[in-house]
DNA sequence: CTGAAAGCGCTTACAG
DNA sequence: CTGAAAGCGCTTACAG
């Protein structure tokens, strides 16, 4: 691998010439000193090193992605977002799973400041310790997160509480009265805000809440299934399910399955967030729509226009659409 | 942030002396010196800078990994795999989604060399092109491939022919004697040997090759159904499906459910690669078990040897496992 | 238009 | 045990 150096040498110019051409520089070069210094870079597949580049510039071209799993098809879908956008702009990505660990998430995003990435997106998991907070305040102006967090960066947002009341109305409109819900996990704010907007779409209708109708899950279709089973097998048994992502809806389905029960007849389910197969499933799934995509290409322009330094939003917010299919009648 | 003219200062020390601490270096530092140099450490939150540290010791302690598509849960999963052991041996890790396009496996190659990537990780997508070729010549002795290529890297592969074989005789087995393919596209070293052990299973079996009954897929469930419409409205109508993917066995079987076929009755269905929702399908998808985690895990252990210089192994095959659940009977 | 030189933040052979 | 100095591969202000 051939550096500067070696360019200047072969093409008798100096590196800074051979610096000066290759960043097509607005200091002017002679065409024809360009041209030799094009011609040797030629012959010696010459690329600049990114490292040196980086070092001196303070600036590489990187950013951190930091997501709980990428085999969960919602942050794969986020994270392409992410990488279409980053890819189109001249940014590379580095990818980290946290399993939603604490320990993780710190030690990533030290990694990523040792590493110079330009900038840091953040989904997923929580950012509530003390060294997590004044590690990411380092970072300052230099982080995008993906959902709500209790911190003050600027942020990419999926209204989770509209989107659960909707679908909860929609049930009720289609007769349902004892819907039960799979929530997320404690501590995720998308679970509560989901599960916020289930207890809003029945206050609105004058309905009860009822605990022996609601368990919380770990957003595996693992959990929707046993959660599914106790639910179906308790009193009251319900007879519509929300559930906090479709990967639970999916397992609560084949739940109500083994039990001989009807979907949608004698259970009504709608999921949430639209992973791909969901339209495959018999009944296809109904469910509420977040733009996973959409907002992983949101994520990266707000972290492109951050570090750019100009203006940016401070806070983009998705609207979700409920998708009716035949999950719920 | 401090670096370590910083810490050497506030410490009262040479860099040399603080370098040698941050590094454990097995070169003697005085106990109190040493004590002197951590605390100034401490107090600064210095952290080595990993560009500066890489561009001398040409070494960053970063893979690239080239895919087509993370959002595929094939390629998340295989990504999973290679990302848990990469971070466990301190690697870190670069994604690029190539979409199989040339130019883009081109250009991701090439930013992995100007970052000083330590090594490479390629799945999926063909190199063909002579530029690819020369390109990557250049990484070797750092690039890991996943699957046949006509290349000669350490390879990790998987027995494809055998897995589609034995998926095959499985359906003979059944009693199917009008068994269709919906292969993979053309050009793809997988499609090829999935639809080669297709026809090897017909021939042993004494069935002949009728290519009325194969279609070419782009992996997509799109794709699948689609095909599985045409295929279900030709003659001869096949009784049983051999799918190269799961996706485009979920999506051939929403097409047989759309022209009121049962599944398995009218219709038995095996997929490929045992994608996590599969099970939870109705019916159940028989498919045969790729391990892509084990198979992310084998490729980046064969890369950290690679890297390490010493021995290693220069092809891993992993076997696969027929699983047979309700779509087939 | 061209180049010498400083400097980005590190590691390590060498001298003491 | 400690430190001065060279050098990794670049960019750019400065001088000519």
């Amino acid at each position: 691998m051939s550096n500067i150096s070696d360019v200047a040498l072969k093409a008798n110019v100096s590196i800074a010439t051979v610096s000066r051409v290759v960043n097509e520089s607005d200091h002017k070069v002679n065409p024809a000193t360009r041209e030799k210094v094009l011609a040797a870079i030629r012959e010696l597949d010459y690329r600049p090193n990114a490292l040196a580049k980086g070092l001196l510039m303070k600036k590489t071209m990187t950013i951190g992605i930091i997501i709980p799993d990428i085999s969960n098809p919602y942050y794969a879908e986020i994270v392409r977002g992410i990488q279409d956008t980053a890819d189109g702009a001249g940014y590379a990505v580095m990818l980290h799973n946290t399993d939603r660990k604490q320990e993780r998430i710190i030690r990533y995003i030290y990694l990523l400041r040792e590493k110079s990435a330009d900038g840091v997106i953040f989904s997923g998991g929580i950012i509530n310790e003390y060294e997590t907070l004044s590690i990411l305040k380092e970072l300052k102006e230099r982080v995008v997160v993906v959902g709500r967090h209790a911190v003050d960066f600027p942020a990419v947002m999926v209204d989770n509480m509209g989107g659960a009341t909707q679908a909860v109305q929609h049930l009720i409109g289609l007769g349902r009265r004892l819907i039960g819900c799979i929530a997320g996990p404690e501590g995720s704010t998308t679970a509560e805000d989901r599960l916020t907007g289930y207890r809003n779409a029945l206050a609105q209708n004058g309905m009860a809440f009822d605990p022996r109708l609601v368990r919380r899950g770990t957003w595996s279709p693992e959990s929707g299934y046993r959660l599914a089973r106790e639910l179906l097998a308790g009193d009251p048994r319900p007879t519509a399910l929300l559930c906090a992502n479709d990967q639970m809806a999916i397992g609560a389905i084949k739940a109500a399955r083994e039990l001989g029960l009807r979907i949608p007849g004698d259970l009504s389910v709608v999921g949430f967030d639209n992973v791909p197969t969901g339209s495959y499933f018999d009944p296809p799934l109904t469910t509420v729509e977040v733009p996973m995509y959409d907002i992983g290409v949101a994520a990266m322009r707000m972290l492109i226009d951050l570090l750019g330094g100009g203006m940016f939003e401070k806070l983009r917010l998705f609207n979700t659409k409920l998708l009716v299919r035949g999950s719920t009648a």
